[in-house]
DNA sequence: AGCACGCCGACT
DNA sequence: GTCGGCGTGCTC
């Protein structure tokens, strides 16, 4: 008898045994798809993992159908679930659940997309019944004009006599209703008189339309070129590499070369970019040299396009290319030779909330690791501690590239103290004179500006202004946020909604205000001040659908707007040639966190914000608002001085035990009883102490200490480099299975966050 | 995750 | 007396 070990689509660790019946042994290898039942009724599909012959001390099920005639997991994918599931402390179930499109893992079939199409009715196939056919309408003039057209679109009339199919052309119901600009009605009154029938045939959904003209890759400036030779020699020695360029000096361009030389060696190129930064731009730049050896895989795509996407790519004719977000480190590639991980500083490749809480770099890393000779490229302005740190230990290559392409020159950064502004009573509102004063000179030169505000510590609440009181979400333990085009309250946790109160439910006064600057409320301000301005406004809200987000962006690409008001996402990978002025509302904003990482990330966005600003033959202007203009990171950004910064931040990491000289591993318990979450987290932190000693810290309420009526707990571990972290993990396992048996801490539930962002 | 099983409050 | 609330535990 023959058995298989599956995983399945749940949040469960390990793997479910099933027998394999007669008949279907020869057909099931690990990587395939099987069909199994659970439970009394449920069926899931679930990939094998392994087959063998062991027979388990249980009863098993047997499978209920193979769902692949080849594997849809090739070996190194499988492999790589494996490491995120035990580096990462989460259940194979839920890698499987994140790593495959949905399509692919549930029971309804993944219905193929169709495509109606028109046919000539065989008894017209031949000259003189198609007279016949067309006497018929003759008088009816729209449906003898869709008749001709129809003839001429599938080269029906440039055949004679009783012709054969050959030459004959498929044309679409749409196609042809566009042509002769009819409606179905004339097309369904063809069709009725027998002359036209119609079929459906399966397309695909990927865009096969290959560019009939590529363009020619462009070729590299002397310091890219430099740069590029850098690389591969540093690629001889080392797997990873990481290219420190500034702001606009082509990186794009040197990946762009390295990706053919891979497909001229016959490997593949995973292209990995933060979801945020996968814009129209990108893609179009990218598709205009690869053509159709490109495939774009991101979480906007539907699930349907996913499906095929990653079946071409288990196919004879695989893309080349991949470009993608996170999710794309999933993807079966057959001959992976490189990974370029551009924006590798990005903390979004880092997945926060549902298990597995993977690093897109680090998985991509450990993917390269499993094909021969494959290579890894970071690519980024602001090299994340970690990664730096990497390469000047010499664990990865280091290339630094300082030439901006074309001479464009890095902005003047102008620091204006807002405090000193505010007493001598000379600020509008948030904004300084100076600030206004260079928006306005832009916008009469017909230039752009870029208004910076980040969101997170600024949101928009509503506040009572006689007793304080601010509106909180009955599930969670944080205050709501107001939208006013919608005129909700909402809680960014759960997304429950609530009305806005007229009054203060506390003590009755009408006087409810908001508090904070939001960009929407910024956008009313700056709408009164420039009545004149064109504005965007670019953060979450507005850009909730691919179509939104690639409307605001070509809109200010191409002028349509000429003010752009953003959170960070304004400063992720776009290139816009107009703007000549930046402003950054509030620097301290992104300085006040109780976060060990604020500084750097304070940094990296300044950085990338003020990037936008400038063109060929003008230096840009970047207006930085600031309570604190003698803080040194200030005077880093100024200068864009990242070795001052890294050496600053690096000191401070290695005192107090933090990145990149420890890691760092979160635990995280929830329960529905405050008490119960309590006590149960002081003993598992006891007990931690008890085999990791100082390491362990906590726990603590995290700054959301409650969500959706469950409360949450954390315990914070710093381990040293160099530990044994497997076996850490092991323990930690162990105190887990230990609090599961505890009969006090039922529906306890335990999860971790390795290397938290 | 879902779903069955099971043990306590307000109802025909 | 029962219907149904959700808390607990299992699924090969």
């Amino acid at each position: 008898m023959r058995y298989v070990d599956v995983i399945l689509p749940l949040p469960l660790d390990g793997t479910f045994t099933y027998s394999v019946p007669e008949g279907m042994e020869e057909k099931v290898v690990a990587g395939m798809r099987v069909l199994v039942p659970l439970g009394k009724s449920k069926k899931y599909i679930a990939m094998v993992a392994d087959v063998h012959s062991e027979k388990p001390d249980f009863n098993c099920k047997p499978i209920e159908g193979v769902l692949d005639s080849y594997p849809s997991l090739l070996p190194q994918q499988y492999r790589l679930w494996q490491w995120i599931s035990d580096y990462y402390m989460s259940p194979l179930g839920d890698v499987y659940n994140a790593a495959m499109p949905a399509g692919m893992k549930s029971t309804e079939k993944f219905k193929p997309k169709m495509e109606l199409y028109v046919e000539l009715a065989s008894s017209y196939r031949n000259e003189q019944a198609l007279h016949v056919a067309l006497n018929m309408v003759q008088r009816a003039l729209k449906q003898s004009k869709t008749l001709t057209t129809f003839l001429a679109l599938s080269h029906w009339d440039s055949l004679e006599g009783d012709t054969p199919r050959e030459g004959i052309k498929k044309v679409t119901k749409e196609e042809l209703m566009n042509e002769a600009r009819c409606t179905a009605a004339v097309v369904k009154a063809l069709i009725d008189r027998g002359i036209l029938f119609t079929y459906e045939l399966e397309v695909g959904r990927l865009n096969t339309a290959g560019e009939s003209h590529l363009d020619q890759i462009k070729p590299l400036s002397m310091p890219q070129q430099d740069a590029y030779n850098q690389i591969l020699m540093q690629m001889l020695k080392k797997n990873v590499v990481l290219l420190h360029g500034v702001t606009s000096s082509g990186k794009t361009e040197i990946y762009i070369h390295l990706v053919r030389k891979a497909i001229e060696e016959h490997r593949q190129v995973l292209y990995l970019l933060p979801e945020i930064a996968l814009t129209v731009q990108i893609m179009e730049r990218l598709h205009k040299v690869f053509g159709d050896r490109l495939g774009i895989y991101h979480s906007k795509y539907s699930d349907a396009e996913r499906v095929e996407i990653w079946q071409k790519q288990l196919s004879g004719h695989p893309y080349d290319v991949i470009l993608g977000a996170r999710s794309a480190v999933f993807l079966p590639f057959q001959k992976l030779g490189l990974v370029i991980i551009d924006e590798e500083h990005e903390t979004s490749f880092k997945q926060q909330d549902p298990a597995p809480r993977y690093h897109a770099r680090s998985a991509a890393i450990v993917l390269a690791n499993m094909y021969p000779e494959a290579k890894v490229l970071l690519g980024t302005a602001t090299p994340s501690m970690e990664s730096y740190y990497n390469a000047r230990q010499g664990k990865y290559g280091l290339v630094e590239l300082k030439t901006r392409y074309k001479d464009i020159q890095l902005p003047e950064i102008q620091v204006v103290d807002v405090k000193d502004l505010r007493h001598r009573k000379m600020m509008t509102g948030v904004y300084s004179p100076v600030l206004l004063a260079a928006v306005k000179e832009a916008l009469k030169n017909g230039e752009q500006a870029i208004l910076f505000q980040n969101r997170r510590g600024f949101a928009p609440m509503i506040e009572c202004k006689v007793c304080g009181w601010v509106p909180k979400c009955k599930n969670c333990d944080v205050s709501l946020t107001l939208h006013k085009s919608i005129n909700l309250l909402t809680c960014h946790y759960c997304g429950y909604t609530y009305p806005v109160p007229t009054e203060c439910p506390n003590c009755g006064s009408t006087e409810l205000m908001g508090r904070g600057i939001g960009t929407e409320r910024i956008e009313d301000q700056i709408s009164e001040i420039f009545p004149e301005a064109r504005i965007a406004r670019m953060d979450l809200d507005t850009t909730r659908t691919r179509n939104a987000y690639e409307r605001l962006i070509s809109d200010f690409s191409s002028g349509k707007t000429n003010l752009l008001i953003g959170t960070q996402m304004i400063s992720k990978g776009l290139d816009f040639d107009k703007v000549s002025v930046v402003g950054i509302l509030n620097a301290d904003s992104m300085l006040n966190y109780p976060d060990f990482r604020a500084y750097e990330h304070a940094f990296m966005m300044m950085a990338q914000v003020s990037g936008r600003a400038g063109r060929k033959g003008k230096r840009g202007l970047v207006i930085l608002q600031t309570k604190n203009p003698t803080l040194p990171i200030i005077s880093q950004v100024v200068h864009n001085d990242y070795d001052s910064l890294f050496k600053g931040i690096l000191e401070e990491r290695r005192m107090f035990h933090y990145p990149p000289f420890f890691h760092l591993i979160n635990v995280f318990l929830k329960h529905k009883h405050e008490k119960i979450c309590q006590q149960a987290s002081l003993e598992l932190g006891k007990t931690l102490r008890g085999w990791f000693g100082e390491r362990v810290l906590g726990p603590d309420k995290p700054a959301v200490a409650r969500v959706k009526t469950m409360n949450i707990r954390k315990i914070v571990i710093k381990l040293e480099n160099g530990i044994d972290q497997k076996k850490v993990r092991e323990y930690l396992k162990y105190a887990q299975q230990i609090m599961a048996k505890d009969p006090r801490y039922g529906a306890l539930q335990i999860y971790y966050d390795v290397d938290p962002m």
